[in-house]
This record gives C-alpha cells, structure tokens and sequence, in this order.
DNA sequence: ACGGTTTTGACAACCGTTTTCATTTGCACG
DNA sequence: CGTGCAAATGAAAACGGTTGTCAAAACCGT
C-alpha cells in the first residue's frame, strides 16, 4: 500500500533535478499507474518528513522535492534553464552562517542556501529555443 | 497617486522584520487608511521590483515583504521566534557562489541565502518560561 | 472644464495545496 | 476462510494567497 509512496520516490530517483508535486503526479499518470493528487502529496510529505527528499520553494510559491544522494546536510546548485541539479557542500558557508548567527546573539542557527544559474550545456544552447525539462 | 505606494512602504519602514502583503493590508485598514488588497499587492510588487523592498517566501509559500536599508546586495538573519532581522554582508558567501556555480560550469550565478536562529531575548524567554528575562 | 491616461479597488478567477470523507486495502485474529 | 479495524487511498470540495478583470475614480496637461 505504501507501495506509492515508493513509487513517488522512484520518480524522483529517476529524475535529474526537482520536480514538483502535480509534475509527479502528471508523470506517474502518463505510466499508467492509478494513483491520485492527493496520495502524492501526502506521499511527497512523507518523503520530505522522513529526510528522503529534498524540498524548496520555486519563486512562484510552487514546493518542488528531489530524492538527495546523501542525507547529509548539503545545497543545490541549480541550472535555472533544465532544472538539472547539482548537490553541493559548503564548509564555508555553514561557518558562515553559524558565525554570522552568534555574531548576532542568535542561537540554533539553520539556514538555507540555493545557487542558481545556467548550465554549460543550456548557455551553449542559448541561442536556441530551449528545451522543455519538466517545467519553464 | 502613487501615494499608496509610498504608505505601504512606510508601513514596512516601520516594521521590524518581514511582512505579508495581507499583513500590511490589515494593518493599514485598521489605521483606517482606504485601499484595497490589489493595490498593496502591486505596490508590494512595484517597491520589489525597484529593490526598495527585500522579499522572500515563507516555508508554507506566503511572500514576505521588508523595507532594507540599503539597496545593496546582503542577506538576512531572522529570528524565527520574534521575526526581528538583521541584515548581514556575507562577501564570502557570494564568492564561495560564485566559485561553486563556475566550477561546474554555470553561469550567471545567482542564490537565495537566509539565515534563521532565535535571537537572545528570545531563546533567553524560552529557557526561562515564567517570564525573568533577564540576561541577554 | 475636458479628453486621455494612469491608478485604484471590489470581485472573480487561478492554482497549488490541504482537508474531508466515503471507500478500499492490508492485516491480525477468531 | 470470514470479520473487524485501523491505515491508506483518492475524488471532490474547501482553502488561502496571489493575480487578473474591468469599470469607476484620480491625475495631468491643455
């Protein structure tokens, strides 16, 4: 049964960047598989709970998930053209932000980091019309 | 006629940490001022678009708005308790970016940086519930 | 005052997300 | 095997913030 939930995560195994919620569930309909909007998100949830994905907001308020390859914490650098996803860590900047924090007075200091630009190949193709990833 | 635009960033110049559109709103029709949601929506807009504004989102997806002290590019430390905010530089956040976009081969590097902790009067009433803030 | 343009705001439309609730499914036990 | 029950499911409705629509109001130069 919680055989969705499994299967929301292999869509997510499977996808190169993040994908949101009703592209999921648009994807998984597109397969064939009976499943429903709402067990998506309560699956995505329960992904997002359990520390198996990923999740932030896009700019337009939009929640986007994506299974991470370490549980560790760590950021994403994200090609704002394809959606593609590159996980990386920061020492730097968790220092930074956790001196920045006691500079302040301020305790149990979290933070959230997300790099954006265009990747080599979609610079490259910039010229072009562009191709669809998942969402643009 | 812009004058409202110019009251909603007065309202914000007064607040501490961030405001929500519909925040504002509230607040400028209970000091009886006659304007209309659609309006603080698009001053909101207006005020961020100019960068006299700082906005971002909040976990369950509503834009927060603030009045920032310099135009300047920085990031904010905010207290999840209290919402209080503190502007901070982090030049070596932007490099370390910068780096790890280039490294990769991105370009045109952008990224979303925030800072949450409690501030000290805060976590100072937590540790203390019956009140006796005392050190700070 | 007058036409043309911009701004305004009540209201409806949107859209992603959450809740509701009746139904189905899985499972332990008799 | 049934039976009962709790958890899972999903269709549809509710929600809530944001955006679009469009007619009325405020401005502005003349």
């Amino acid at each position: 049964m919680s055989n969705r939930r499994d299967a929301v995560h292999e869509i997510l195994r499977q996808s190169e960047g993040f994908r949101s919620a009703q592209d999921v569930y648009a994807e998984m309909r597109a397969e064939g598989a009976k499943i429903g909007l709402t067990t998506v998100y309560r699956a995505l949830q329960a992904l997002a709970d359990s520390g198996h994905v990923d999740t932030l907001r896009t700019d337009d308020g939009e929640s986007v998930y994506r299974a991470c390859a370490s549980g560790d914490h760590h950021h994403h650098l994200v090609c704002r053209r394809c959606g593609r996803t590159v996980e990386v860590a920061g020492p730097a900047v968790e220092r930074w932000a956790e001196a920045v924090g006691s500079e302040h007075g301020f305790t149990g200091i979290t933070h959230t980091v997300e790099v954006f630009g265009t990747c080599a190949s979609c610079s490259s193709a910039a010229a072009k019309p562009a191709g669809v990833p998942s969402r643009a």
